[in-house]
DNA sequence: TCTAAACTTAGACTATGTCTAATGTATGAG
DNA sequence: CTCATACATTAGACATAGTCTAAGTTTAGA
């Protein structure tokens, strides 16, 4: 287990309990992009006795902290980011993996010319397939 | 109530039941982008006796057989989209509401050089708020 | 140590969506 | 026309994701 966890959530302005180093631990280290329950889950191997409620009061604190993006791009299922960096996503159909796409790989012109609508966020959703490539994740 | 709705579904390889004509009359002609639950209220004030599981197997019929699209756009909600021709999204994040961006307002380029991915389709995800503009909905 | 605030817990609760078994309806063959 | 069959519909049980609450536990400070 990580000791510096402990560090990042008090620069944060969140009280560091075991639990919260414990989740921190898994879901800041993480390219999965899981769902609360799958956050619950991998936290119980280490931490049998902690609560549904625990896990999801500490996913939406860390969240309004700003540690976390909770992205809603799959059906029935809320994902939690720890790219708080801008970043577009690829999803693919048949596993439902969820990519992140540096910011940069692609462009979006004409974003700020909206006619009636105050832009505070965007990003590209690409849906379709990935190629196999081994040793890539 | 629209008859012409009978011939749309048979065009599409559905047999048109009058629940499945009072559900395409009002999910086919709305921009509200309704999500099931809100198909069910709206059809049971003209079809009080229709079911939940008629208007959920419905609406999965009508996307399976390209007459709407489903999203996963906004918190715990699957909405309904019967612009099935390619837009964007901007999602009002006070009210929740959704709005289309027509497909040639925003541009996105090297969509087709991302590596390693196969892309099937994509869009625009925009997030802020509507500003007010009477008359406009 | 004692107390108050904050955190965690188990489980009830809500909402959204799916499934199932039984019933209803439409249609074509006889 | 009647029956049989296939399909649609229904009510309600079930599943899953997420929130809320009341009670218990920890922690930090006086």
């Amino acid at each position: 287990m990580r000791t510096g966890e402990a560090a990042v959530l008090e620069a944060h302005g969140i009280k560091p309990s075991a639990q919260r180093v414990a989740i921190a631990d898994y879901v800041l280290h993480t390219d999965e992009h899981p769902s609360a329950d799958e956050v619950w889950e991998r936290v119980k191997r280490v931490f049998p006795m902690v609560s549904r409620a625990t896990v999801y009061n500490t996913l939406n604190l860390f969240v309004a902290k700003g540690l976390l993006r909770h992205l809603v791009l799959t059906e029935g299922r809320l994902v939690f980011d720890s790219n708080v960096d801008k970043h577009h996503h690829f999803i693919d159909e048949e596993t439902g993996k969820i990519y992140d796409l540096p910011w940069d790989t692609l462009e979006v012109s004409r974003v700020e010319q909206l006619k009636g609508f105050d832009v505070r966020d965007y990003q590209v959703l690409v849906r379709g397939k990935k190629r196999r490539t081994r040793g890539a994740r």
